[in-house]
DNA sequence: TGTACATCAGTGAACGCGCGTTCACTGATGTAC
DNA sequence: TGTACATCAGTGAACGCGCGTTCACTGATGTAC
């Protein structure tokens, strides 16, 4: 495993440097912010040369996408899951909202376009434990199975998953969007809106 | 009132002439087809000429924001006010939908970068009876006026009609992005998350 | 260990493109007498 | 009604810019003997 030539290393090390400027350039400027030119700037390199790294800019856009997912599953998985099923499955919500808050354009640029949008699956929502939605699942389904929410005939696990996950990318994805500029502390109204969506799950 | 000079006239013919080619770029090759030169192209002028319309691109993409949430707002009109209190929230709440399905470019436009989103309030969500949010307000009065939806404390009507904008919201726009080429029918796992939304204003 | 050669990472300049906008202009439309 | 002038709508060409990408190159790194 430690087999790598001094080459190799340092070709991760330049390329995880890249993918890190872009993510900075991103973060401070915007998705328009970044180009080859100000990426290879930010570096101290010339444009021609992120090509040995990269094959074009949407590569790079592609791994930023990414980057990001994986980010957006950390968030969540730094809830307490020893929290009740309840307010885990609240706190992972929140996670998901403060995520977008924290990170506006990465965020944004994760889910502007179809083709970004890493997570699309062939012909299932992506269920695998280190996604976002597959985290939401599992939030889920621990209320489930603690029998805090009620199963009902078409509204099983995955439609009571996509609920959940429209709920909070609409909450995330407004006060990214529409009410950036909004001067309103949201805050009460995202839990407020987070329990009337369990109450619906625990609703006879 | 109809004392319009023919050049006037032929004016207003003029500028909407550029808005609606606005428009169907937009519908047609998205938001990155729409440049002074394609549009202009469209109605068989100099690029320069639309400058006697429109001080800069951005005003145009302002109007075909604008004539967008009036679009939606009209699509969330048609539903049938005689429908019962709840049913007439779930079929607003579909419409909007519905819009983003079958405008998804458009809808992408309007509600992609902060300055765009036409809705944005000074101090507060905008409550006016045309935008679609004052629309899904008004059908979530009308639920709890007929003693449908129960008002908690820390849970009224902004509250909910918050709630209820984010839910609807967050599946158009997975929808139209996240989910775009997902094979999945989503159409039944919409109407099961409207009723659980439902079923959290109804719950004791 | 030393030398000859092959591979590689990074450069600098350029290509070709499409963009928003400006500007001097012209022919047409409208106005005043 | 006719003529002289002013206003206006639209043109064609150009400005200056930033973009993604390509290419011939060079100096450095690694390999083979």
């Amino acid at each position: 495993m430690k087999k790598q030539s001094p080459r190799t290393r340092r070709h991760i090390r330049t390329r995880q440097a890249i993918l890190d400027a872009a993510l900075s350039i991103v973060h401070e400027d915007g998705p328009d912010g970044l180009s080859m030119r100000t990426l290879a700037d930010r570096i101290d390199y010339s444009p021609a040369g992120l090509y040995e790294y990269f094959g074009s800019k949407e590569e790079i856009i592609a791994e930023v996408c990414d980057e990001g997912h994986r980010r957006l599953a950390a968030y969540m998985l730094e809830v307490e899951s020893s929290l009740s099923s309840t307010d885990y499955l609240y706190g992972i919500g929140l996670a998901y909202i403060r995520f977008a808050l924290e990170n506006p354009d990465h965020f944004l640029l994760m889910f502007s376009s179809p083709q970004m949008a890493g997570d699309a699956p062939e012909d299932a929502l992506p269920q695998d434990s280190e996604s976002s939605y597959g985290i939401l699942l599992h939030g889920i389904e621990r209320g489930i199975d603690a029998g805090a929410f009620h199963v009902r005939p078409g509204f099983g696990l995955s439609e009571m998953g996509y609920a959940a996950w429209t709920l909070v990318h609409g909450m995330a994805m407004l006060r990214v969007t529409a009410l950036r500029d909004v001067p309103l502390d949201l805050d009460a109204a995202d839990h407020q809106a987070l329990l009337n969506f369990m109450r619906g799950l625990q609703a006879a």
